[in-house]
DNA sequence: ATTTGTGAACAGTTTCACAGCG
DNA sequence: CGCTGTGAAACTGTTCACAAAT
């Protein structure tokens, strides 16, 4: 591992990250980029570059062993991480019991919302607190990323919270912008946001 | 309206979205570029070659007016477009009564899952079907757009299923790459992905 | 004085072309 | 031969600088 993934250009680490998810369901031992290319649509030679970038110590000319892929893709960033859920109704509550970081570096500490009975009644692998304990489980648990599941009207307050308590990244569930220091990190997954996108 | 919105930039296109969303509730009668830069954090001049290319009619030279914004945004596609959800697991179930799609062009016609089960105990203001009729269905809601909610393993099936039907882009919110003809617009909404992209 | 409108400069990303390896 | 590895070329997206508008 020469290169640190941090640097790798963005579009490069978002195309790697995808490649390593896909890799672990693929059952063959080895890969070409013409293959990759099949099954992702991304052009062979933006693959083979982006591995290149990478600087993958020994893809012979036969194709790649997608073990290898895998494994130089998983170590830059291998360390264990923490995050949290910050809104329980529907749709973060659904959430909750998925396998949704299975296979990753990523471990759920926490899920937080402002109304108490929501905390009581929903069940979880992970305890659930009341949003006026942000601050203090945050910083319990080391808690670095946030998934941001709350109505689009508490988005900006939850965010600027979440902000204050020294979050690193959110990930952002709601239809809003979010108005953020820049050092905070933000993935903006709105559904809407995304079908207008298709049009 | 001079330029057509599909031809803009994927990049621009992408925040002119974004932005109308943001002026929905921004209650100001004006807004400057360096007001949208602070609440976005996007750079002033990036929104103003935005509205540049987007061919703004009349933005004086001091603040444009956001309802303007709004319908010039708004235009070049606003025509009503169906969408459905496939697949009523937790995340699918969430996505049902949560006014998901509200103040936009779509329409939530149907939803649908193999589980026949799901489909009778769940309720909603759309039909939902078991997913055998799900040919049938698209072809007579005239269905365009789908939202992908199924799990990973049974990802590219579906898709591959909804691809058959015509479908024309889909949100996929599996961590599944799919493999799909490339005239098939596709956002993958991974909620993992997008974690280890914060990193 | 402040803010837009705009082309030109700069930065980032993808594609191409082809040498070298197995 | 088919495949990777790699720099250069082409393309796309962002930032800058400054004239024009009020």
């Amino acid at each position: 591992m020469i290169k640190n993934f941090k640097d790798l250009p963005s579009s490069t680490k978002k195309r790697l990250i995808q490649l390593r998810q896909m890799l672990l369901s693929y059952d063959e031992e080895k890969i070409t980029s013409k293959k990759i290319s099949e099954l992702s649509g991304w052009k062979d030679s933006l693959i083979r570059h982006d591995l290149f970038l990478l600087k993958i110590t020994k893809g012979v000319s036969n194709g790649y062993f997608c073990k290898d892929l895998i494994q130089q893709i998983n170590l830059a960033e291998s360390e264990q991480k923490n995050c949290c859920i910050v809104g329980l109704g529907r749709l973060g509550a659904a959430l909750l019991d998925e396998n949704l970081v299975i296979n990753s570096q990523f471990t759920i500490k926490a899920g937080f919302d402002s109304n108490l009975n929501r905390v009581e009644i929903l069940r979880s692998n992970f305890p659930l607190y009341p949003a006026n304990e942000m601050q203090f489980v945050i910083k319990k648990e080391n808690i670095e990323y946030a998934i941001l599941t709350v109505s689009d009207k508490d988005a900006q307050q939850n965010a600027k919270r979440l902000a204050d308590c020294g979050i690193k990244g959110i990930v952002n569930m709601t239809n809003k912008i979010l108005s953020l220091p820049k050092e905070i990190r933000v993935e903006n997954l709105s559904i809407l946001n995304s079908l207008q996108l298709l049009l």
